[in-house]
DNA sequence: TGAACATATGAATAAATGTTCATATGTTAA
DNA sequence: TTAACATATGAACATTTATTCATATGTTCA
Protein backbone atom coordinates (compact mmCIF):
# COMPACT_ATOMS: atom_id res chain seq x y z
CA UNK A 1 0.00 0.00 0.00
CA UNK A 2 2.86 2.34 0.12
CA UNK A 3 3.75 2.81 -3.25
CA UNK A 4 0.11 3.58 -5.27
CA UNK A 5 0.94 5.60 -8.59
CA UNK A 6 -2.66 5.48 -10.11
CA UNK A 7 -1.55 5.58 -13.91
CA UNK A 8 0.93 2.73 -12.62
CA UNK A 9 0.10 -0.13 -14.72
CA UNK A 10 2.72 -2.33 -11.66
CA UNK A 11 0.97 -4.42 -10.34
CA UNK A 12 2.07 -6.04 -7.00
CA UNK A 13 1.74 -9.98 -6.23
CA UNK A 14 -0.38 -10.76 -3.58
CA UNK A 15 0.71 -13.01 -0.67
CA UNK A 16 1.20 -16.52 -1.60
CA UNK A 17 -1.72 -17.05 0.83
CA UNK A 18 -4.15 -14.61 -1.11
CA UNK A 19 -3.14 -16.24 -4.46
CA UNK A 20 -4.34 -19.67 -3.24
CA UNK A 21 -7.38 -17.92 -2.13
CA UNK A 22 -7.80 -16.79 -5.40
CA UNK A 23 -6.92 -19.75 -7.37
CA UNK A 24 -9.39 -21.82 -5.01
CA UNK A 25 -12.12 -18.97 -6.14
CA UNK A 26 -12.03 -19.67 -9.33
CA UNK A 27 -11.94 -23.55 -8.40
CA UNK A 28 -15.80 -23.14 -7.73
CA UNK A 29 -16.49 -20.91 -10.84
CA UNK A 30 -14.78 -23.87 -12.98
CA UNK A 31 -16.92 -26.69 -12.71
CA UNK A 32 -19.93 -26.79 -15.55
CA UNK A 33 -22.59 -27.71 -12.97
CA UNK A 34 -21.85 -24.91 -10.41
CA UNK A 35 -21.81 -22.71 -13.40
CA UNK A 36 -25.59 -24.11 -14.31
CA UNK A 37 -26.76 -23.59 -10.90
CA UNK A 38 -25.50 -20.06 -10.61
CA UNK A 39 -26.71 -19.32 -14.07
CA UNK A 40 -30.31 -21.04 -12.75
CA UNK A 41 -30.58 -19.02 -9.39
CA UNK A 42 -29.47 -15.59 -11.27
CA UNK A 43 -32.77 -14.27 -11.49
CA UNK A 44 -34.98 -16.06 -8.72
CA UNK A 45 -33.69 -18.24 -5.81
CA UNK A 46 -34.74 -21.69 -6.05
CA UNK A 47 -35.35 -24.58 -3.80
CA UNK A 48 -32.88 -27.16 -3.92
CA UNK A 49 -35.48 -29.63 -6.09
CA UNK A 50 -36.41 -27.35 -8.70
CA UNK A 51 -32.95 -26.39 -9.35
CA UNK A 52 -32.31 -30.36 -9.65
CA UNK A 53 -35.43 -30.45 -11.81
CA UNK A 54 -34.38 -27.86 -13.83
CA UNK A 55 -30.68 -29.27 -14.54
CA UNK A 56 -32.36 -32.92 -14.77
CA UNK A 57 -29.27 -33.58 -12.12
CA UNK A 58 -29.92 -35.65 -8.91
CA UNK A 59 -30.38 -33.87 -6.01
CA UNK A 60 -27.96 -35.36 -4.44
CA UNK A 61 -25.28 -34.12 -6.91
CA UNK A 62 -26.96 -30.18 -6.61
CA UNK A 63 -26.92 -30.54 -3.00
CA UNK A 64 -22.92 -31.30 -2.72
CA UNK A 65 -22.08 -28.37 -5.19
CA UNK A 66 -24.41 -25.76 -3.39
CA UNK A 67 -22.48 -27.07 -0.27
CA UNK A 68 -19.66 -25.81 -2.31
CA UNK A 69 -21.17 -22.34 -3.47
CA UNK A 70 -22.24 -21.71 0.39
CA UNK A 71 -18.85 -22.57 2.01
CA UNK A 72 -17.46 -20.24 -0.22
CA UNK A 73 -20.02 -17.29 -0.07
CA UNK A 74 -21.19 -17.17 -3.43
CA UNK A 75 -25.02 -18.28 -2.51
CA UNK A 76 -27.71 -16.92 0.09
CA UNK A 77 -29.60 -19.36 1.75
CA UNK A 78 -33.32 -19.43 3.52
CA UNK A 79 -35.56 -22.22 4.76
CA UNK A 80 -38.90 -21.44 4.05
CA UNK A 81 -40.62 -24.58 5.08
CA UNK A 82 -39.57 -27.95 4.52
CA UNK A 83 -37.40 -26.47 1.33
CA UNK A 84 -34.22 -24.44 1.37
CA UNK A 85 -34.03 -21.26 -1.74
CA UNK A 86 -30.85 -20.77 -3.01
CA UNK A 87 -29.91 -17.05 -4.75
CA UNK A 88 -26.83 -15.95 -6.07
CA UNK A 89 -24.97 -14.02 -2.63
CA UNK A 90 -24.11 -10.21 -4.58
CA UNK A 91 -23.88 -9.29 -8.01
CA UNK A 92 -20.24 -9.31 -7.88
CA UNK A 93 -20.46 -12.75 -8.40
CA UNK A 94 -22.83 -12.11 -11.73
CA UNK A 95 -19.90 -9.80 -12.50
CA UNK A 96 -17.01 -12.22 -12.33
CA UNK A 97 -19.28 -14.63 -14.22
CA UNK A 98 -19.95 -11.66 -17.09
CA UNK A 99 -16.53 -10.97 -17.40
CA UNK A 100 -15.43 -14.44 -18.17
CA UNK A 101 -19.02 -14.55 -20.55
CA UNK A 102 -16.88 -11.83 -22.86
CA UNK A 103 -13.72 -13.68 -22.84
CA UNK A 104 -15.25 -16.73 -24.04
CA UNK A 105 -17.92 -15.07 -26.06
CA UNK A 106 -15.36 -12.97 -27.70
CA UNK B 1 -29.92 -9.14 -27.41
CA UNK B 2 -33.64 -8.77 -28.34
CA UNK B 3 -34.33 -7.70 -25.38
CA UNK B 4 -32.04 -5.03 -23.48
CA UNK B 5 -33.60 -3.33 -20.65
CA UNK B 6 -31.04 -1.61 -18.85
CA UNK B 7 -32.79 -2.07 -14.96
CA UNK B 8 -33.56 -6.05 -15.60
CA UNK B 9 -31.73 -8.34 -13.65
CA UNK B 10 -33.19 -11.08 -15.85
CA UNK B 11 -30.26 -13.14 -16.96
CA UNK B 12 -30.96 -15.50 -20.13
CA UNK B 13 -29.26 -18.61 -19.70
CA UNK B 14 -26.20 -19.16 -22.47
CA UNK B 15 -26.11 -22.55 -24.42
CA UNK B 16 -24.75 -25.51 -22.61
CA UNK B 17 -21.45 -25.38 -24.72
CA UNK B 18 -20.88 -21.68 -23.55
CA UNK B 19 -21.35 -22.47 -19.95
CA UNK B 20 -19.01 -25.60 -20.62
CA UNK B 21 -16.29 -23.18 -22.46
CA UNK B 22 -16.75 -21.04 -19.28
CA UNK B 23 -16.18 -23.57 -16.46
CA UNK B 24 -13.30 -24.33 -18.57
CA UNK B 25 -12.03 -20.81 -18.66
CA UNK B 26 -12.33 -20.57 -14.84
CA UNK B 27 -10.82 -23.76 -14.47
CA UNK B 28 -7.78 -22.10 -15.87
CA UNK B 29 -7.52 -20.13 -13.42
CA UNK B 30 -7.99 -22.30 -10.67
CA UNK B 31 -5.03 -23.40 -10.14
CA UNK B 32 -2.04 -21.40 -7.91
CA UNK B 33 0.66 -22.58 -10.24
CA UNK B 34 -1.33 -20.51 -12.98
CA UNK B 35 -2.03 -17.65 -11.04
CA UNK B 36 1.19 -16.90 -9.81
CA UNK B 37 2.68 -16.89 -13.28
CA UNK B 38 -0.42 -14.41 -14.67
CA UNK B 39 1.13 -12.04 -11.99
CA UNK B 40 4.64 -12.56 -12.55
CA UNK B 41 4.01 -11.45 -16.43
CA UNK B 42 1.63 -8.95 -15.94
CA UNK B 43 4.13 -6.21 -15.47
CA UNK B 44 6.89 -7.22 -18.31
CA UNK B 45 7.30 -10.27 -20.64
CA UNK B 46 8.91 -12.91 -19.10
CA UNK B 47 11.50 -15.90 -20.73
CA UNK B 48 10.55 -19.89 -19.09
CA UNK B 49 13.16 -19.88 -17.44
CA UNK B 50 12.75 -16.48 -15.10
CA UNK B 51 9.43 -17.69 -14.73
CA UNK B 52 10.83 -20.71 -13.33
CA UNK B 53 13.09 -19.04 -11.27
CA UNK B 54 11.15 -16.20 -9.89
CA UNK B 55 8.85 -18.73 -8.73
CA UNK B 56 11.44 -21.34 -7.73
CA UNK B 57 9.75 -24.08 -9.72
CA UNK B 58 10.55 -26.34 -11.95
CA UNK B 59 11.11 -24.97 -15.76
CA UNK B 60 8.88 -28.38 -16.80
CA UNK B 61 6.35 -27.36 -14.56
CA UNK B 62 5.86 -23.70 -15.75
CA UNK B 63 6.30 -25.12 -19.24
CA UNK B 64 3.76 -27.46 -19.20
CA UNK B 65 1.30 -24.82 -17.52
CA UNK B 66 2.19 -22.27 -19.77
CA UNK B 67 1.10 -24.27 -22.36
CA UNK B 68 -2.79 -24.46 -20.34
CA UNK B 69 -2.52 -20.36 -20.71
CA UNK B 70 -1.48 -20.59 -24.70
CA UNK B 71 -4.19 -23.36 -25.72
CA UNK B 72 -6.48 -20.71 -23.70
CA UNK B 73 -5.13 -17.45 -24.97
CA UNK B 74 -4.50 -15.94 -21.82
CA UNK B 75 -0.65 -15.25 -22.94
CA UNK B 76 0.93 -13.72 -25.69
CA UNK B 77 4.69 -15.46 -27.24
CA UNK B 78 7.14 -14.29 -28.75
CA UNK B 79 10.17 -15.64 -29.53
CA UNK B 80 13.53 -14.17 -29.19
CA UNK B 81 16.91 -16.21 -30.16
CA UNK B 82 16.73 -19.06 -27.97
CA UNK B 83 14.44 -17.68 -25.73
CA UNK B 84 10.46 -17.34 -25.42
CA UNK B 85 9.18 -14.64 -23.86
CA UNK B 86 5.41 -14.55 -22.21
CA UNK B 87 2.89 -11.89 -21.72
CA UNK B 88 -0.54 -11.17 -20.76
CA UNK B 89 -2.65 -11.57 -23.45
CA UNK B 90 -4.70 -8.43 -22.94
CA UNK B 91 -6.25 -6.30 -19.86
CA UNK B 92 -9.35 -8.44 -20.04
CA UNK B 93 -7.18 -10.93 -18.09
CA UNK B 94 -6.32 -8.80 -15.66
CA UNK B 95 -9.51 -7.45 -15.01
CA UNK B 96 -11.37 -11.02 -14.22
CA UNK B 97 -8.18 -11.40 -11.92
CA UNK B 98 -8.90 -8.11 -10.14
CA UNK B 99 -12.92 -8.69 -9.70
CA UNK B 100 -11.39 -12.17 -7.89
CA UNK B 101 -8.96 -10.57 -5.40
CA UNK B 102 -11.69 -8.14 -5.02
CA UNK B 103 -14.00 -10.86 -3.68
CA UNK B 104 -11.26 -12.62 -1.67
CA UNK B 105 -10.00 -9.36 -0.43
CA UNK B 106 -13.31 -8.27 0.93
C1' DT C 1 -45.87 -39.47 17.56
C1' DG C 2 -45.44 -41.10 12.89
C1' DA C 3 -45.62 -40.61 7.91
C1' DA C 4 -44.21 -37.90 4.06
C1' DC C 5 -41.31 -34.81 2.13
C1' DA C 6 -36.92 -31.78 1.38
C1' DT C 7 -32.23 -31.41 2.05
C1' DA C 8 -27.59 -32.84 3.61
C1' DT C 9 -23.91 -36.00 4.04
C1' DG C 10 -20.54 -40.09 4.09
C1' DA C 11 -18.39 -43.62 1.45
C1' DA C 12 -17.12 -45.45 -2.92
C1' DT C 13 -15.79 -44.94 -7.59
C1' DA C 14 -14.26 -43.04 -11.84
C1' DA C 15 -12.21 -39.29 -14.12
C1' DA C 16 -9.38 -35.17 -14.34
C1' DT C 17 -5.34 -32.71 -13.06
C1' DG C 18 -0.53 -31.03 -11.52
C1' DT C 19 4.15 -32.25 -10.96
C1' DT C 20 8.31 -34.74 -11.92
C1' DC C 21 11.71 -37.12 -14.67
C1' DA C 22 13.69 -38.08 -18.87
C1' DT C 23 14.18 -36.68 -23.27
C1' DA C 24 12.95 -34.47 -27.68
C1' DT C 25 12.88 -30.22 -30.38
C1' DG C 26 14.64 -25.93 -31.70
C1' DT C 27 18.17 -22.09 -31.67
C1' DT C 28 22.75 -20.00 -31.54
C1' DA C 29 27.56 -19.59 -32.03
C1' DA C 30 31.97 -21.62 -32.57
C1' DT D 1 28.38 -29.94 -37.79
C1' DT D 2 28.64 -29.99 -32.93
C1' DA D 3 28.22 -28.26 -28.27
C1' DA D 4 25.54 -25.59 -25.24
C1' DC D 5 21.50 -23.69 -24.03
C1' DA D 6 16.19 -22.79 -23.83
C1' DT D 7 11.85 -24.68 -24.25
C1' DA D 8 8.40 -28.36 -25.06
C1' DT D 9 6.51 -32.79 -24.41
C1' DG D 10 5.27 -37.77 -23.15
C1' DA D 11 4.71 -41.08 -19.55
C1' DA D 12 4.08 -42.11 -14.79
C1' DC D 13 2.42 -41.05 -10.39
C1' DA D 14 -0.09 -38.99 -6.68
C1' DT D 15 -3.79 -36.05 -5.56
C1' DT D 16 -8.07 -33.82 -6.21
C1' DT D 17 -12.67 -33.75 -7.60
C1' DA D 18 -17.55 -34.74 -9.33
C1' DT D 19 -21.08 -37.98 -9.19
C1' DT D 20 -23.84 -41.74 -7.38
C1' DC D 21 -26.04 -44.54 -3.90
C1' DA D 22 -27.70 -45.14 0.51
C1' DT D 23 -29.05 -43.01 4.43
C1' DA D 24 -29.21 -39.42 8.05
C1' DT D 25 -31.18 -35.01 9.47
C1' DG D 26 -34.72 -31.74 9.72
C1' DT D 27 -39.52 -29.96 8.87
C1' DT D 28 -44.55 -30.20 8.41
C1' DC D 29 -49.01 -31.93 9.10
C1' DA D 30 -52.32 -35.31 10.38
Amino acid sequence: MENKITSAQHTEMPDLEVLFDLADLFKVFGDSTRIRIMFTISDNEMSVLSIAEALNMEQSTISHQLRVLRQNKLVRVRREGKQIYYSLDDDHVKKIIEMGLDHVLE
